[in-house]
This record gives C-alpha cells, structure tokens and sequence, in this order.
DNA sequence: ATTCGAAGTCATCGATTGTTGACCTGGCGC
DNA sequence: GCGCCAGGTCAACAATCGATGACTTCGAAT
C-alpha cells in the first residue's frame, strides 16, 4: 500500500500501520461520532485497506476501545495538586494547553462525541469513568469528592459542547477570551467547593 | 391499521396518524440519537406503516424538524424574570418542575443527544440559538447576555449530560438531591453574573 | 349504490455499513 | 534456489437504512 503523503510506501511493517490506523482514528472520532464513522474513511486517512481494521483490532468496537485508551497512561492524573485545577481545567476549556493537556482535551471531546452511541456508550462510560472522573476525584480529596467532580466535569463537558458542538461564537473566541476562561475557572471553583453551603467568602490569597 | 394500545382502530385519521407518529417520534430521539432512531422503530410504536412517515414528514429529517418545533410557542421564555431563572432551571436540571418545564427539558436532552449527526446537526443548533439561548439571554439582560446565557446553558447541559448520558450516580440522586440542586443553582448565579470579576458577595437576602 | 379522493399497505429499490474468507506478495531462513 | 508465513489486497457477503411508486381500502358526497 502506498503511503498518501509518506514517501515511503511503508512495506510490511505492522506496527507502524496500527499506528497509522489508530492515529487517523483518533482524528475522525474527535470530529464526529461513533456512528457517523466509517472504517473505510478511517482506511482511506490510513492509507491502508479496509480489511486491515477489522483484522488488527478485531472489529470497530476494538479499534474505538484501543482509541479510548490510547496516549499516556496517566491521563487527567497530571493536574497538579487540589489548588491548581480549576486553573489547569479552565485553560484546557478554552485550549490554552500545552501539548500534553491538549491531549486529555481531545480525548473529552472524542468521548463527548461518542456519548449517545449504544455500542459505544459503554465504553465510554467506563473510560470516562476511570480516566477523568476517578483521577479528577482523587486529586480534589474531601468530603464526596465524586460528586464535587462530577459537577466541575459537568462544566467542563458543558464550555466543550458550547464550543465544538453548539458552535455558539460568544463561547469560541467571540469577546475577550481570558474573560471566558476566567469566568468558568470561577465556575469549576463553585463546583468543586465542599463547603456545606452559602458560605461565601475565599480564605484569602497568598 | 390496529393500534396495538388503544382499542378503536383508528382508521383513516390523518390528524391522529401524524400525532402519532410525532409522539412516538418525541419518545424516541428522546432516548437515542438521530441516527439510531430507525423510522421503523418510530412506525411500530406508533402502529403505522413506514411509508407514511415519509409521506407526511416529507422524510426523517422533517420528522425531526418538526419534532424540535413541537409543543408549546413559548418554549423557554416561560422563565420568569431574571431573578426566578437559576433556581427555575436548577429545579428544570434535577427534574422537580411542572409539566410545562418538563416538556422544555426533554427538548433540550432531544437536542443534546443528537448535537452530533451530521444531519442533525445543523437543525438542532438553529433550534437551540432560536428557542432556548436567544430567549434565555433576552429575559437576564445585561451586558453579553449571549455569552452569559451560554456559559448557564453550558452548565445546563453539562448537569443533563452527567445525569442521562454518562450516568453519573452522584448526580442522579445519590446523596441529598436538594444539594445537588442547590448547588447547580449557585453555578448557574456565577454563570449569569454581569459584574466585572472577581467581585464576591451577594447583595444581600429578601 | 356508485364514485372519487384521501388514507393506508405492500414490495422493492439503491446505498451504505461492518465483516469475512480467499487470494496475492514480499522478505527471510534453510 | 525454494518454501514459508506474516502482511496486504480484493471481492463479496448479509444486514440495515431511508425512500418511492404502485396498489388497495375506507369514508363520504352525490
């Protein structure tokens, strides 16, 4: 098979056309859904015959699975401490990342995306789960943590659908975009805030 | 045609064939996305033929068209004042709301779930500017109503998500369901705020 | 009772999807 | 040299989808 943009027509090397597959994977899944994918449109990015796919991953299903886990093992492990996340989530909200977050945010939207497939739903519960949810939990610590990173996740998945899904320009860039950031960094503060409640007031910086 | 529910036949009613077809329309893309909506699934459930939901609709997608358009004119502009809108929505996003605002809900989850379809898509963003933001903007006011009432959509959205789509435990009822809603009404105050940044307190109770 | 049009039924089309099995091909050991 | 096998190609499968056109049936007006 002769690679599209590569020079070399790439012979007979499986694992770099794994690697092919699920990098031009990666990209449709992080642009439609589930469904809205063919592995032939996947093929033709890869450059690499349809068969291959169904071969090497045995089916849609698997290549969408080995997608979800793909990149770094520590995934949304990475924040920093209970202090720096809203900072770190509200500059992954609005894409002023670095590579390594960037890619976290990439893999939220391609869950996002996914949400509402039946075959895929599960997976991406479970990956959401484990990868964003727990991580998220652990780092923040207190009194029900699940659910106080439920809510900042909710916020974060909710900025994402504004920009990426909706397309409302007043979310992209529109106005002043550290305005945007600012404004949910507050909002993931409130939601991670395990005060009781009512009680307002920051302990004061420094 | 029998309807396999109600006991008289039903025969040669337009009017009734089309409602029906649109309620078990509304009943369907209320649980699964626009592509995994089969119009067959819709005929059964309505006790009608296939071709009649092309015959009166014109096809799927003006079966989805005017299930979006569905229902009362006023949508979500029956909100209240500026003052009532968090906790109305807050109470819209953990369920305990009337029917009126019942029905507003589902709509937005219809729109939720098939925010990603490429044929969806672009019918499901016109409706959501149209019938929920711009309604929604113009009853909070204020400087950058547009972008104020998306960032509080984008926490509505967000809280829907978790619930329905990911299944979040903790924030389906889990712990005390009033705290849940209290505090995505205190993120909706902050997500409606006008004032500058940075700028805590309220302005006080009664 | 007859007739005409609306309402409903049926069969089928074309397109697309994921998946599978048979078949080729090129490099490496012997 | 030859065989062997992983890597790759091709064609075809069954299933499903939305859509369409011809046909039938019922209701009502005359």
């Amino acid at each position: 098979m002769t690679c599209p943009i590569d020079d070399r027509p790439r012979v007979k090397n499986a694992a770099a056309t794994r690697e092919a597959i699920l990098a031009a994977a990666w990209q449709r899944f992080l642009h439609e859904s589930y469904d809205n994918v063919g592995l032939r449109d996947i093929a033709g990015d890869a450059g690499v015959d349809v068969a291959l796919v169904s071969r090497y991953f045995g089916g849609k299903e698997g290549l969408f699975k080995d997608v979800l886990r793909h990149g770094k093992g520590d995934k949304f492990a990475a924040l920093g401490n209970a202090e720096s996340v809203p900072a770190r989530l509200a500059a992954m909200a609005t894409e002023q990342v670095p590579e390594e977050d960037g890619h976290n945010m990439e893999r939220l939207l391609i869950i996002l995306r996914s949400a509402s497939s039946p075959v895929a739903s599960g997976l991406v519960r479970s990956a959401f789960s484990a990868d964003v949810l727990d991580p998220l939990a652990r780092i923040i610590g207190g009194e029900r943590a699940e659910q106080r990173a439920s809510m900042a996740m909710a916020v974060m998945m909710g900025a994402t659908i504004m920009r990426t899904v909706m397309a409302v320009e007043t979310v992209c860039e529109g106005a002043c975009r550290h305005d945007l950031a600012d404004r949910i960094e507050r909002l993931l503060k409130v939601a991670l805030e395990d005060r009781p409640e009512g009680d307002f007031g920051e302990p004061g910086g420094g």
